[in-house]
DNA sequence: TATATCCAAATTGTTAACAATTTGTTTGAC
DNA sequence: GTCAAACAAATTGTTAACAATTTGGATATA
């Protein structure tokens, strides 16, 4: 017996890095991604680059030309980040309203611990890894709530947050999502729902 | 020269076929797609049509499981598509301000013929044709006014038809979209945005 | 009968080879 | 030198074969 024989799909870890890499700027927009070279990364073939791509297409951040490839999108216009910044809090405020009621605690646990390795995140000083901590939180009540919306909320959130990003100021990250955290844990909604909205925008 | 050499990526039309089949409920939900029948149906390998499934996948439409494959996902609850609703209005909203304004004439033909044709789809009360036409028309405004948001918005719609479908009552559908394209025709943003917001409910 | 184990079939995951397209460069004519 | 055509290289698109996993059923055992 394996001791983890579960092969997790390829795509998913893929994604997950490159999106990290887009979201920490290292691709310049409208720069093509090339599949051999991300294969050779990767240490796979073209394939599951290919399917990690086109994820990353559908979510938005990357642009795909048939016969051209994928490259990098340009970013949204500032009226555009203010409609998505508007459907993200819309989506975001029914899932805490969802969660905060009905989560477990063992729930209560994994978003404090989320809200810790944040704030470590925000203490190094580590943009990339602040803002995947920023996302991981807030997704992880978005799971909770409805994973039926957890793929519309990725798109969401990582185009906004590429757009520009508020995460620069390390100390008002952490202060905005203790505020969260401590009223998710007291179970206030209404609190919790209005610090949400002082933190998306 | 070959009269139509754009060997136009095979995954948008596989896919566009098989979101129609989605949405006039062909399968049934939690039916697994199998990938070898699908791909003899389209006359192609496994190979495009994992592609379009894994976009379908993304939608929502769709879902996934490692090793598993994909199924036909659950509806989302009454709730989840209030919120799908309320997202999708905030996007359309914006789409209609910004195109009304600035559209071309042509822009202004193309919706006319839009809504034309789903006239005609009413007219022989072919529920599949009148989902598809209805999409395409408002699908027209919101790729001339973003389309980075375009993606984001098909997600969203498909999904809200699925769940329950007002488009049954073909004369109400009629009347609803004459009113926004009139307006837009006028280039009366205000009158079409409000009529937007009957329409989409 | 109920349960567990093993085997075979079906299905998905991955890869490498090939086909088609695009892109860049060289060549040649003017 | 400039432009165009032809060629070569790089890249994407597709396919079929193989590997790994899951699924269902047959068999054996208590």
């Amino acid at each position: 017996m394996k001791s983890f024989p579960q092969r997790q799909a390829y795509r998913e870890s893929i994604s997950n890095v490159i999106r990290r890499d887009l979201i920490s700027g290292k691709f310049k927009c409208d720069e093509p991604m090339r599949e051999q070279k991300l294969a050779a990364r990767f240490g796979t073939s073209r394939g599951p680059v290919r399917d990690a791509l086109m994820q990353l297409t559908q979510e938005g951040i990357l642009q795909y030309q048939p016969n051209k490839g994928v490259r990098v999108n340009s970013l949204l216009t500032d009226e555009e980040r203010d409609v998505v910044v508007a459907m993200r809090l819309e989506l975001e405020k029914y899932c805490l309203s969802k969660f905060v009621p009905t989560a477990s605690e063992d729930d209560l646990k994994n978003i404090s611990l989320l809200l810790e390795r944040l704030k470590h995140a925000c203490e190094v000083a580590s943009l990339p890894e602040v803002a995947e901590n920023d996302l991981a939180l807030h997704r992880y009540w978005v799971a909770q709530a409805s994973p039926h919306l957890e793929s519309t909320w990725i798109g969401l959130s990582v185009r906004m947050i590429m757009k520009y990003s508020r995460l620069e100021n390390y100390e008002q990250s952490i202060a905005e999502h203790s505020r969260i955290v401590n009223a998710i844990l007291n179970r206030d909604v209404e609190k919790a729902i209005y610090y949400l909205g002082e933190n998306i925008l």
